[in-house]
RNA sequence: GGGCCCGUGGCGGAACGGCAGACGCAGCGGACUUAAAAUCCGCGACCGGGUUGCACCGGUGUGUGGGUUCAAAUCCCACCGGGCCCA
């Protein structure tokens, strides 16, 4: 307890065992160690002695904390809290409970601190994990922690390099939609099955290799036989899971640090501020993107909170549209140097419709066609400028570039052929296209992009209309048909906004354009000719007189307002706008909706008057028959780098030989450990350096030394050792499974436990059969109900991040028959921030809760300045003075009071505000309990000899209610519920002295009722009621339905939907009873004397309501 | 700019489309006490009528404006304000 804070309820003469902190603290700390002494919380698996094979499981799962110096904060304890409720309630209702805790102890603090201090990271996280350990065991969770793991323990990262190294020993297989060891395409490829296409991309053969030399294999395609050693290696490492590939990073010399991209701030680093560059630098990256589609589909089978589930989708994000192919002009390039130059730029577009359209193309500055053109800049090209131009581009980091505000880019010099026009077109370089999406090109179409658009304007590059709007089409139409009268300059635009207006209000085609145009001529005599088309369907026919009139009244001064802006002199301008299709041009802002396609036809295929999809599906097909394009689908969702210039994190069980071959460490080697450093410093240099390389006697060694099978590499070829690290993000992505059987050491979780724990139960067939089952794997094992983890709870900051890498580990194990499930959290639940309050000054700044004081009720005043302010409610912050500790909470309360109270705050995916000041109610209550059921000054529980039938009833709905409302995660509702019995027990114990207390049977309900949200106060009840085994082991007290239900309810009687009187019947009575006694009511009869009642309603049980 | 979520007493919050404000905090009143603390009991949105004061009666109330419905905090539309994510 903190020396600082007053225990509550202490004074002289309080009764000695009055519910006080210090009560609270002695009653708790004794149960602790006792529940700690038996191993009250130890969960045995399946084969292991105690192990109950006949309950169901139920995996609850916290996402466990990185162990800062700090400590907790009182957001860790409320999700904990809330998990700790549910799995003590679980364990009642009969179920094997798995509720295990660790540590995510690899990141940067450590490392940074072991900077500055020269202490190893490893000490100063296991000091933190102590601390967090002792921090979390006086809450009373009732964790299993036998089972507790950090991600820093050799015998658990030696798990996740296996698991590493199974990704890179696995390709996936398009065919069969699967992840597959790397030794069953060898085998296919030798057998000739698959072959290596043109361009080294993997080619499957049909019919197998039972005649790979007759005729039929696509020209350029060779078989496994036909390539030399290093050609198969480099085929091989193509196809792996795990791949290196040369990555952008920011790299800050002075810092020998590489960056996030939040750590850079116009292109300086956050600490320190000196310059950051863009290196290309060899990392490890994971072919994440070949789930893609699969990571997609199955969000549909999970229990996740709606606004995740988005979110993961979005980040995915899939889009349908194609590839298309523009061929190269390269006759600005000098005759010798053509050969270098690739004959076409490829480009996704998710509007193919829109090709036509297409005046111009982007390359990003990466794109090799870039470097071509620096290496022999075409006669059109402006060398110098454009070398400037790339050069900065490419230091820029991406985040930078697409908050670009205002657009750049230079030409390239440079033509390609619009496949659809067969015009050239130019094609620019510029940083608002990436390289790293789609092909890092573009076809501009300046018409229907926001940013294309911005850019053509800016260059004054062509811009052309290809898909029109309704209201374009109506315009383009009137253009083609108005009438010499209606060509003239005072009348054109009215004529015109009648026209707009009732084309879009009677959503007309453009095949019915005639009829709106002779519907406006004709309106003198409006509607006379009854079309379909002047009816505003919107307006019902009567109802409003003049609706219709007044409606087209305002409606044509808004298109008057439209055509304005227009900025058309006369109609011969807009006839020629339309004729050469430069409408949108005029209306400042691309369109890029779907619309009508316009302007797009050439001899052999028209686009015109189609819809987007029907314009996409025809020019999908068009492009197909040309061989210049082809249906694509596409993705967001980047392969995911996994490769960090850290320390403190997991080594890569990797070696390079002297030419840059990789081999991986055999799994009898594991784990590859983390060599120590003299000093954490990292080395300046321009050239990207990880901090681990400074270890050259580790990172210099053999291959023997360093544990690659002789097989592979001689025991004595000196190799070098991977130098980067993993990312947090490895050992947070299985540990799931790892709790599962946390000390095994032959098996990173053994099929037994990961078939209980996270499978379907024991009848779920175990991992091992289903590998190598063609096609038939995935339908076998999809999860139902009880797959994986059962619940998983934590912040929502972690919606795609750690939640969608989990998920790819989990899917790559499942596939290679390592795990019994493809999904790991099968219900997940975030729960909200905790926030705090502080003051807020008048310009928005947040001024810290001591620098403020009370100056008269609800006015604070800035006392520096005495400045008023206005409280807000704040994430909280050292800077503001608003953080809580736990400790002292406690020590001021006891745990069990601060678990009720975080649990009372509200519902607990809401972010809620501390309020100290209520914090006294939940103490109140448990106190109120405490003296409800036992003797202050005895200690003696105060048993009553008689059942009181009317608090029976409340106690059996008390219990109902809890139940329920833990099943919903609705806490604070359970809480109110116990909160009121307790209100009612005390009340009736106290109307009634001498019957000395609540009947024994009601004392030991409440407690179990009580018991996951005050587990120690319930347990020290539960020994006083005299049990000897703890309360955990108690079985959720059994409600009798027949007391959830009164024999008379009463029954709100409304006139016209106001509550007017209210009757009494009993509790079954059927509608037409409530009726009667409704319409019998004295108050109702006089409401309704006079007055036909028109209609009754009766909801039985619920109201009655009596329509006159 | 786009997407999602949320606006209910002085505060935190309750409320399967069916009695708005459960429960807690703060506040007020009473009991107990020499007194206080603690405890126990009670009151608590607003306006009007009524009454010495209650009781009671009528009306208005869930950010604003509309709509659907016998009935709306709850469903739909628009707006205002706040938050989160993406850009």
């Amino acid at each position: 307890m903190s020396q600082d804070t007053t225990p509550r309820g202490r004074a002289d003469d309080t009764p000695g065992l009055r519910y006080t902190a210090a009560l609270a603290d002695q009653i708790e700390r004794r149960w602790q160690q006792r529940w700690q002494a038996d191993g009250t919380y130890r969960v045995p698996n399946p084969g292991e002695p105690g192990f109950d094979a006949s309950r169901p499981k139920f995996y609850c799962l916290d996402m466990f904390p990185y162990p800062s110096g700090a400590g907790l904060h009182v957001g860790h304890p409320e999700g904990y809290t809330a998990t700790d409720i549910i799995c003590r309630y679980k364990r009642m209702k009969g179920f094997n409970v798995l509720h295990p805790m660790g540590w995510d102890a690899f990141g940067l603090p450590a490392e940074q601190y072991a900077l500055q201090t020269g202490i190893h990271p490893s000490i100063t996280t296991k000091k933190a994990i102590d601390n967090f350990r002792r921090q979390l065991q006086r809450f009373g969770f009732c964790y299993d922690w036998s089972r507790e793991f950090g991600t820093i323990d050799p015998e658990y990262y030696k798990w996740t390099q296996w698991i590493f190294l199974q990704i890179y020993s696995a390709w996936y297989d398009k065919e069969l939609d699967r992840a597959r060891p790397i030794a069953e395409l060898v085998h296919e490829l030798e057998r000739g099955m698959i072959a290596v296409g043109p361009s080294g991309e993997l080619v499957h053969l049909a019919g197998g290799g039972a005649t790979p030399a007759i005729s039929g294999e696509p020209v350029g395609v060779r078989m496994w036989h036909e390539l030399t050693s290093e050609e198969r290696r480099i085929f091989i490492d193509n196809q792996r899971l795990a791949y290196l590939d040369e990555q952008m990073v920011n790299w800050c010399p002075k810092l020998g640090t590489a960056l996030a991209n939040d750590e850079v701030i116009d292109g300086r680093s956050e600490r320190g501020g000196y310059p950051v560059l863009r290196k290309p630098l060899r990392q490890w990256i994971f072919r994440i993107t070949a789930y893609a589609q699969r990571l997609l589909d199955d969000l549909a089978k999970l229990d996740w909170p709606a606004s995740t589930k988005t979110m993961q989708a979005e980040w995915i994000g899939r889009s349908e549209g194609a590839e298309i192919d523009f061929a190269l002009d390269l006759t600005p390039f000098t005759a010798p140097y053509r050969g270098d130059i690739a004959t076409f730029i490829r480009v996704f577009t998710t509007r193919p419709d829109t090709v036509f359209g297409a005046t111009y193309m982007v390359v990003a500055p990466e794109h090799p066609l870039v470097d071509a053109v620096m290496r022999h800049p075409p006669a059109g090209a402006d060398g110098p400028a454009l070398r400037a131009y790339v050069e900065k581009a490419r230091n820029t980091s991406e985040v930078d570039r697409m908050e670009n505000r205002q657009k750049t880019g230079v030409f390239s010099g440079v033509h390609a052929v619009n496949p659809a026009t067969g015009r050239p077109i130019p094609v620019w370089i510029a940083d608002y296209v990436l390289m790293g999406y789609g092909h890092g090109a573009i076809m501009a179409v300046p018409a229907h992009d926001e940013r294309d658009f911005e850019f053509a304007q800016k260059f004054g590059l062509p811009v052309k209309d290809v898909v029109y709007t309704r209201v374009h089409a109506a315009i383009a139409y009137f253009a083609g048909y108005a009438n010499p009268e209606e060509q003239a300059p005072e009348r054109w635009a009215g004529v015109l906004a009648d026209m707009l207006g009732l084309a879009v209000s009677s959503n007309a085609t453009p095949e019915e354009f005639p009829v709106v145009l002779s519907t406006i001529r004709g309106r003198r005599r409006p509607g006379a000719d009854g079309t379909a088309i002047f009816i505003d369907p919107g307006a019902k026919p009567g109802s409003q007189p003049g609706a219709v009139g007044q409606r087209r009244g305002s409606t044509r001064i808004i298109w008057l307002d439209a055509i304005e802006e227009m900025k058309l002199t006369d109609f011969e301008e807009l006839r020629r706008r339309v004729a050469e299709a430069r409408i949108t041009v005029a209306g400042g802002a691309a369109y890029a909706g779907p619309g009508f396609a316009v302007n797009s036809a050439n001899d052999q295929v028209s686009l015109d008057g189609l819809h987007t999809e029907e314009a996409k599906a025809e020019i999908i097909k068009w492009l197909e028959s040309q061989g210049a394009g082809r249906r694509r689908v596409n993705f967001r969702l980047r392969d995911w780098v996994f490769s960090r210039q850290r320390y403190w994190g997991e080594p890569f069980p990797i070696v390079y030989d002297a030419e840059g071959r990789h081999y991986p460490v055999s799994e009898s080697a594991l784990p590859v450990v983390l060599p120590p450093l003299d000093d954490y410093h990292p080395v300046e240099s321009d050239d990207p350096q990880p901090l681990l390389a400074k270890a050259t006697e580790w990172m210099n060694t053999t291959a023997g030394a360093a544990g690659v099978s002789p097989e592979i590499l001689p025991p004595e070829t000196p190799v070098r050792r991977e130098a980067n690290t993993m990312p947090g993000s490895a050992g947070s992505s299985w540990y799931c499974i790892r709790y599962c059987d946390p000390r095994n050491s032959d098996v990173f979780a053994g099929p037994g436990a990961q078939a209980y724990w996270m499978g379907g139960g024991p009848g779920l067939r175990a991992g091992a059969e289903i590998s190598g089952v063609p096609g038939a794997a995935r339908s076998a094992a999809v999860p139902g109900p009880g797959a994986g983890v059962d619940l998983y709870l934590g912040g929502s900051e972690h919606a795609v991040g750690h939640l969608l890498y989990s998920r790819f580990w989990q899917k790559v194990l499942f596939d290679l028959g390592h795990a019994p499930v493809d999904e790991p959290f099968r219900k997940l639940f975030h729960q909200g921030l905790i926030t705090s309050f502080a003051y807020q000054r008048k310009d928005k700044s947040i001024i810290a809760v001591d620098e403020v004081k009370e100056e008269s009720e609800g006015k604070f005043i800035e006392i520096a300045t005495g400045a008023p302010v206005m409280p807000v409610v704040t994430k909280m912050s050292k800077r503001y003075k608003n953080v809580i500790n736990p400790d002292d909470v406690i020590g001021e309360y006891g745990a069990d009071t601060f678990r009720l109270y975080e649990m009372y705050m509200g519902p607990l995916e809401a972010s809620k505000p501390w309020n100290p000041r209520d914090i006294i109610g939940l103490f109140r209550f448990l106190q109120k309990t405490w003296r409800l059921v036992v003797d202050e000054s005895s200690g003696a529980l105060r048993v009553g000899p008689a059942v009181d039938p009317a608090l029976d009833k409340l106690l059996h709905r008390a219990t109902a209610k809890v139940a329920q409302d833990i099943e919903r995660l609705a806490f604070n509702t359970a809480i109110a519920a116990l909160i009121e019995f307790v209100n009612a027990a005390t009340s009736a114990t106290a109307a009634a002295p001498g019957a000395g207390g609540l009947a024994r049977e009601h004392i030991e309900r409440l407690t179990l009722t009580l018991a996951p949200f005050a587990p120690h106060m319930a347990e020290e009840i539960w020994s006083k009621l005299g049990h000897a085994t703890s309360i955990a082991d108690a079985g959720w007290p059994e409600v009798d339905v027949s007391k959830l239900v009164d024999d008379q309810v009463e029954i709100p009687v409304q006139v016209l939907g106001k509550v007017r009187s209210r009757v009494v019947v009993p509790a079954g009575a059927d509608a037409k009873m409530i009726e009667a006694a409704a319409l019998a009511d004295e108050k109702i009869k006089e409401l309704v004397a006079g007055k036909p009642i028109k209609k009754v309603i009766v909801v039985p049980g619920k109201m009655v309501n009596v329509v006159v």
